[in-house]
DNA sequence: TTGAATATATCCATAATATGGAATATTGAG
DNA sequence: CTCAATATTCCATATTATGGATATATTCAA
């Protein structure tokens, strides 16, 4: 008699997790996780309890209170140090730093955000620059972010904006139009003034699959000043050159050949 | 017929998000996957599709395969908040990093493991301390993990060691006993030798809640030339200075609390 | 290409599993 | 200390996850 999909606890287990994620910093209560959740307490006690067995979850000192456990700290690290994407960009960020000098960000796509995967400092870093590590924007928010959702298929994009524009517009920025996006992808990669922090800009390039789905983006921040016209050309250029050499290496692992 | 407590389908899941975290770096099959977890196909799939369309779990590239999802990193930067230990021991490892030139860790328990969930260098930090921010070591092998051992209480160092053994003897160390814990916690800090990296010493104090659970460890790493005898009360003085602001900060915030 | 082999995804009857109301224990405020 | 709020445990019930069978997709060799 349930129209469900049958993973019923899974999903209130993640719905946990996630109300925990939110909660304030020092934690949330049983009662009220199971509230945000809308499931009665016994079967949040019995969720959480095995969460906090695993380390997903943990207590808040020695109180009662949920926060998230530093298990998953391990597993994100985990993620990183195999030879997946952050494996293969971090050579070329630590170049993009080092011969730049700016800030320089891998950002990929998580459901409606990008995340921050790695982000590298250069000599020049501007100490506002917001975007650390693990930090997400809605997708269609920030150059790296725009980057993203432009190479994506126009069908997921509308949905993307749609979901995300509340969020977008609460931050005053306007929705990127179809027209921009396009933009972006004649010319391989986006340009933008910050208009929060004055004079601040941003470039980004996209990381594809071969098949042309986006993977990511390589975001870098500076100041208006460290990016006349000129250098703005020799900036993107070294940036699509490490690019190239991302695809390159991701493509290189026999796994990610194109089917059909 | 089952003994199980009520969990089995979170249990599964976790399992599953395990065996994809230890996977190798491109990957593992679904099928892979159902065995490594001892499960049959379609309650895997149906299981993986569900992670996947959460974020911690991801394809890579083009393919099939299953890798750890962003959304873990925004979860790890999230758990980091986690009882504000992170926000609240920054400032400490930063000073400890400028006042003493050397490399600082913020360890916590994860489950059998020691985690490093923060780490400053000083001027004169070695390139070949290990210690990642993520990086785990078995509870019982490294400075600030033998701390937070210690710290914990006895039957649960027991059952921690028994599990742990294995781990701590192909490493090629020799168990904690009780007298040296014992000791650790007579004096308020640990003090080692490395036998991996010849001439590197580190130093760790623990930081517990008011009831004296341990919540984590402050550790040092340098090398044995920088530490000599005096310098090291020096060290350990500044390192138990920084404790008590961590652990006053911890307990008091959690008074500032308002229930609903 | 083609087709065999392998892997993934879907279906659905069944029984094992999660569920939540009620009871009990614990915590914390006054 | 007392009482109310919250956490935890218990267990009969039926909702939910399960996995064998099957359909679809992908891979690989020729």
């Amino acid at each position: 008699m349930t129209r469900t999909s049958g993973t019923q606890a899974l999903e209130r287990a993640i719905a946990l997790l996630e109300a925990i994620a939110n909660a304030p910093e020092d934690g949330v209560k049983l009662a009220d996780v199971a509230e945000a959740c809308a499931i009665e307490q016994p079967t949040a006690h019995r969720i959480a309890t095995r969460l906090e067995s695993s380390g997903l979850v943990a207590r808040v000192g020695d109180s009662k209170r949920f926060c998230l456990g530093p298990r998953l700290f391990q597993l994100a690290m985990a993620s990183a140090e195999g030879g997946g994407l952050l494996g293969k960009a971090r050579p070329s960020l630590l170049r993009l730093a080092v011969m730049s000098g700016d800030c320089v960000f891998l950002m990929v796509r998580s459901g409606l955000d990008a995340v921050c995967l790695d982000r590298q400092d250069g000599d020049y870093t501007i100490r506002s620059l917001t975007g650390r590590i693990g930090g997400a924007t809605p997708l269609g928010l920030g150059t790296g972010s725009v980057t993203i959702l432009s190479y994506l298929p126009a069908e997921e994009r509308l949905e993307i904006l749609a979901g995300n524009r509340t969020r977008i517009e609460a931050s005053g920025h306007p929705l990127p139009t179809e027209e921009e996006m396009a933009a972006i992808r004649a010319c391989g990669h986006s340009y933008e003034v910050s208009t929060t922090i004055a004079g601040v800009v941003g470039v980004a390039v996209p990381i594809l699959t071969p098949k042309g789905r986006p993977l990511g983006a390589l975001a870098l921040g500076a100041t208006e000043a460290r990016l006349p016209a000129d250098r703005l050309d020799v900036i993107v250029a070294m940036m699509e050159k490490e690019r190239r050499e991302i695809e390159q290496s991701v493509s290189a692992s026999r796994v990610l050949l194109e089917p059909r």
